[in-house]
RNA sequence: CGGGAUGUGGCUCAGCUUGGUAGAGCGCUGUGUUCGGAACGCAGAGGUCGAAGGUUCGAAUCCUUUCAUCCCGACCA
């Protein structure tokens, strides 16, 4: 309602004055407009790309499970029961058991694996669902934390733990190869303390992203889920020497939050900068003109160089809106984030240039030959994802703290500068809660790159087996 | 669920203290001049002031109740 700042770094109102989403008449719930849309469905069809390459397969899963689903995995229902939705009433008469609207779907996909899976010769067996999902959450954001969300979740069943451990990690690094290579984000990839693994999960990997605003993101997650839900939903197969062995699984999925991290990974003051892979305009055509015989040749050659664009491959729009200024359409493809503008004026026309303008360092490139044009865009959009994905990786390595010796200094890093603290901890719950409660902050992951090598723990000062990573998350 | 704030044309808000029957900017429609970094003129359309009740000759304004939204915490992809 009061959104009567001009901090560029408010979410919703970025999100909402770009036209990627807006408020639904229920609390928590966003639309998502076409733009935004847009950029989810570049980011499902990169990524289901992927995962096929992996071999799993789509299915679909029904959105309503019955209650007493969620309740046979006990840590399980211990940490979703508080956010479900619950369908009590159905053609007008109470049900004899209540429906859950799905938050995640590990119960209703097993409860069918138990059906499916039979043999050792059946495993490892897999399926992936893109699916809306519920969680009754306490304070959302658009993108970050909505109340209905969309995603991917992806399942799989294996014969032994050391399997579906090689899975879980496999995934992760999908999503990691996906976030560097299409979203230009850098994020760290580790594993998640105790506290705050998967409700029901053995291990819990996670991808944190660093954004502008010092704030980090849990970008996605995978979970080896190891035997407890297999022996909670009776998941059993023959092993070659004939004995019933429960399977170990795992789960891994991405949300529309990549949307979120996207907007807060990469803008500015003036907007959006969308990474150009998931851009769903690349370049903007911008005519500029005076008189109607100007307009007659600008527009001559918007034309062709639009057919021209697209002939490339490129996702290409022509502003032909005549009744704002060229000025006023420079800000809004900006604000918008599109990645190259080109500008075609009567000085181009009579030189047979055209001028460039890249959204990520706000730079003009002037006078590019006509003739060179396809050449340079396509450059440019390279350019800019090599820029975007670099300054995420420097913005990320600059921003992690490693010299912290006491939950002080934690705290005061943390207010200054934000990011990531790369600190030993003993490992302990008692230690962990001292920084989720001193420092207002929380251990995002163990980092895989961190040799581990031992130290003293900067709180308890007991032995530390390795580095966590240590920051405010959204 | 605690703490804070706000509900007035599509959007951002003024008006409320000290009641007299609603205003600005932006946007929108039409039109003319503009157009290389957010153009301007003229003419228009659009509001039971979140809801209910009360006080009053009279309520956007005062009182009561209620609903909703946003921001800050606890919870989470």
């Amino acid at each position: 309602m009061n959104n009567n700042n001009n901090n560029s770094l408010d979410l919703s109102d970025l999100a909402i004055r770009a036209d990627l989403a807006d408020y639904s008449p229920v609390r928590g719930c966003m639309v998502i407009k076409p733009y935004g849309y847009a950029i989810w469905e570049l980011i499902q069809k990169e990524l289901d790309q992927r995962i096929k390459a992996c071999g799993h397969q789509n299915a679909y899963f029904p959105l309503l499970i019955p209650e007493s689903f969620l309740k046979k995995e006990a840590d399980h229902i211990e940490g979703f029961a508080p956010e479900c939705a619950v369908v009590t009433h159905a053609g007008g008469e109470k049900l004899d058991e209540p429906l859950i609207i799905r938050p995640t779907s590990e119960t209703i996909i097993y409860h069918m694996f138990s059906k499916w899976i039979h043999s050792w010769r059946d495993l490892p067996y897999s399926v992936n669902q893109w699916a809306n999902v519920v969680r009754w959450e306490m304070r959302t954001r658009l993108f970050l934390r909505t109340t209905e969300f969309l995603w991917q979740e992806g399942h799989t069943a294996h014969a032994t733990l050391e399997d579906a451990d090689q899975e879980a990690l496999r995934m992760l690094d999908v999503y990691l190869e996906f976030m560097r290579n299409i979203l230009a984000l850098a994020p760290y990839t580790g594993q998640k303390s105790d506290s705050e693994r998967f409700a029901g999960a053995e291990k819990t990997y996670s991808l944190e992203v660093l954004l502008r605003d010092g704030k980090i993101l849990q970008a996605g997650t995978s979970h080896n889920l190891g035997v407890g839900f297999a022996k909670a939903f009776n998941i059993q197969y023959q092993s070659k020497n004939n004995e019933l062995t429960f399977v170990n699984l795992t789960s891994w999925g991405v949300s529309t939050r990549l949307i979120g991290a996207i907007i807060l990974g990469h803008q500015d003051e003036k907007g959006l900068i969308l990474p150009p892979k998931v851009a769903p305009i690349q370049v903007i055509i911008i005519p500029i003109f005076k008189t109607e015989d100007e307009k007659n040749k600008v527009m001559l050659e918007c034309d062709s160089i639009l057919a021209e664009l697209k002939a490339e491959g490129l996702r290409v729009k022509l502003d032909d809106n005549e009744q704002i200024s060229p000025g006023a359409k420079f800000h809004e493809w900006e604000l918008k984030g599109v990645p190259v503008r080109v500008q075609v004026g009567p000085r181009d026309i009579e030189q047979k240039t055209v001028e460039l303008v890249r959204r990520d360092k706000c730079e003009k490139i002037k006078s590019v030959l006509r003739t060179e044009l396809s050449a340079k865009v396509k450059d440019l959009l390279t350019e800019s994802h090599n820029f975007l994905y670099n300054r995420n990786l420097e913005w990320r390595n600059q921003n992690t703290h490693n010299n912290i010796n006491s939950l002080e200094e934690l705290t005061e890093v943390l207010d200054k500068k934000g990011g990531f603290a790369n600190i030993h901890w003993d490992g302990s719950a008692e230690q962990e809660n001292k920084i989720k409660e001193i420092a207002k902050a929380t251990i995002r992951v163990r980092d895989f790159n961190e040799p581990k090598n031992e130290g003293k723990c900067i709180i308890s000062g007991n032995k530390s087996m390795g580095k966590v990573l240590v920051g405010r998350a959204y």
